[in-house]
DNA sequence: AAACCGAGTGTAAGCGCATACATTCGTGGA
DNA sequence: TCCACGAATGTATGCGCTTACACTCGGTTT
């Protein structure tokens, strides 16, 4: 690795000047074949890498488009205090045996939908030629990191209250920012989401027929998601497009941790009566529910019925199967990157707001029987 | 977004030279409070946001590091097929009902691995003030995708065997480049991968004590993994420390599929006998295989004991459990990190080749009753 | 009081490319 | 054969930073 080779290089070598090697690799059509050929040995032999750097000041745009989500401190300094790494064990290996006996893991809530989300974005970045670069925001230094990439990209996608509004707006003065999964809200970004509330009222809809409004519980979960004021306001919605008052409905607050579910279930058996119906704000809950519901006896969909919200894995493997929703997290990433594209073609376009269909799953937790 | 303010600007504003305003930006230190307080004010009214670019350009470190991973073609273009996207729904929205009648879905285990090993790269990453860029080979112009990387980063760390030797040496002259998940092999690159080996050999003796080595079975890889020829390698030291000849225990050859493992349900249960153990090369297709052999009756772990490799969340929810080698797949993407900072403060120093520690989860799938 | 010193700041030279503009080449028509 | 004109290539500039080096200035040292 002595010293790469620039332009400069290649075009002595081919011998030609650094502006048909320039071409050669960005406007192939513009040279003569010959001369074509003679550049692209020259880069093979040389091992030539164009800079992205100087490619970027140079055409004032750097093909790499950055996505930034919001991570939960938390979980990161558990893992610090955990990992030993290559310093202090730098000839690890070897195998433990361990006895496995069991307790569903935890999985983060927020981890699937990065990577799904994740996965859909670099697709569609792929397709379209770009590159992403991904930012997770930790501690309190989180602003920072999101500046640097603001100044990297050619665009930034950043989930919903992911900073504050002040920095998004001063971000914004330099690239294109689009919003995923951010409340309905009118402002200067474009933004891509899923039909939260439309797909909690259909689910609703469905589950609450015939019931009476206290035979139904919403489990809920924190105060400041915005994803579960839309769900709560699809709930509504259902109730009230029956002529019945979402007020009067009971309501628990969680927390979209499964342990809020385990908490939910213990108070509902040590209260006078059970409803009949529990919905869910999210899928993690659910199961939480779910689980400690079974526990003590209480049977599902028998005794009562349970829905969730986001159709991951663990909900199709549980039993019973959980009824559910399922956002098309890829979709909204994929989304959110042609969004992008369209923005980056036209900036003085007015905002675009993308809100992408949900699939409600029904499954055993929530069949009458 | 007129026009993004620079270090002239800034420096205008705050009445300073730019190198001032640059350094206040790298080494806050090496000015005087006063003009400090000075600049940053301009800073931040202002809204500056330095070029990455012409950072990178001049600096020559871009305080970015590449995550490259082989992709999957044909997963790829059924995505295509299926989404409709922004340009072709802008209003698309709403919910619909779907009887979801079941059949596991089949999770893609390059994908975990991924999300996995992502997530710890980025948590290092971030601990180091790096940024990570991504990207997954994909079709006839990955190398193209990969180069374009190369030339932005400071370093790539890239799951081996994603592109040709060839390519790798090329890009390897330009930035450092650190193998995960590699086989061992002597080369000039610095590695960082699982003890495939040791773990399958622990499994093993447990699983095989006291059996016949025809009453074992092996349900590999594709031939071409080199993680399975780990694998099959532990698998073997096992049976061999006991003084048997590895060759004389039947073997089965799938592909890491959950397809592969029913298939060899099927094909045991025409055959004239069952093992009393199977051991498969991952989960996904231990999972298959129990499933299958369930589904005719033969009961897991009364008839047959069934482990896997890898430790997916489907393992642990599966009836029975499956026992199971835990990869520490985010420890591999923050030890990887870890291994490229290393390389990038001394680009001199000897390949350094990291092994990391499993963790063997013996549950009730290989539990003898 | 002269010479010296170091902290703080400014000046200017690139970093490696893309691209506007200038120049040369090749080709067909007169 | 010569000229015109478009295609191909070369020249030169600047993108927005970092940093080596030069410079200023107040405070020491002798």
């Amino acid at each position: 690795m002595a010293k790469a080779p620039t332009v400069y290089d290649v075009a002595a070598h081919a011998g030609v000047s650094i502006a048909t090697v320039s071409r050669v690799l960005t406007r192939p059509d513009d040279v003569r074949a010959a001369t074509r050929e003679k550049v692209l040995a020259s880069v093979g032999e040389l091992g030539y890498v164009p800079s992205g750097a100087a490619r970027g000041l140079a055409a004032r745009r750097t093909g790499v488009l950055g996505l930034y989500f919001p991570g939960f401190d938390a979980m990161d300094e558990i893992d610090d205090a955990v990992f030993t790494g290559v310093d202090d064990a730098p000839h690890a290996t070897g195998a433990e045996l361990v006895d496995d006996i069991g307790g569903a893991a935890e999985v983060r809530p927020l981890n699937l939908y990065f990577d799904e989300v994740l996965r859909g974005a670099e697709l569609e970045a792929w397709r379209r030629g770009f590159v992403l670069m991904v930012g997770i925001g930790r501690g309190d230094n989180a602003e920072q990191t999101v500046r640097d990439m603001a100044g990297r990209v050619d665009g930034l996608v950043m989930l919903a209250q992911s900073v504050p509004d002040g920095v998004m707006a001063q971000l914004s003065r330099r690239v294109p920012v689009v919003v995923v999964a951010g409340p309905r809200r009118e402002d200067a970004y474009d933004h891509v989401s899923v039909a939260n509330t439309e797909g909690m009222r259909a689910l609703t809809e469905h589950v609450a027929a015939g019931l009476e409004p206290d035979e139904l519980l919403y489990l809920s979960g924190p105060a400041d998601s915005p994803d579960d004021a839309e769900r709560w306001e699809g709930f509504c919605q259902a109730l009230e497009a029956r002529g019945v008052d979402a007020s009067t409905v009971p309501i628990l607050r969680g927390d979209f941790t499964r342990e809020a579910g385990r908490r939910a279930a213990a108070e509902l058996a040590a209260g006078e009566r059970m409803p009949r119906a529990i919905v869910c704000a999210n899928d993690q809950t659910a199961l939480g529910l779910m689980e400690a519901l079974q526990a003590r006896g209480i049977r599902v969909p028998e005794d009562v019925l349970v829905t969730g919200f986001d159709g991951i894995e663990a909900g199709a493997l549980a039993t019973p199967r959980l009824t559910t929703i399922r956002q098309p997290m890829d979709d909204l990433g994929r989304a959110a990157i042609q969004v992008m594209a369209r923005r980056l073609d036209d900036r003085e376009q007015a905002p675009l707001s993308i809100r992408l269909p949900v699939k409600v799953l029904l499954r055993e937790s929530s069949e009458r029987r």
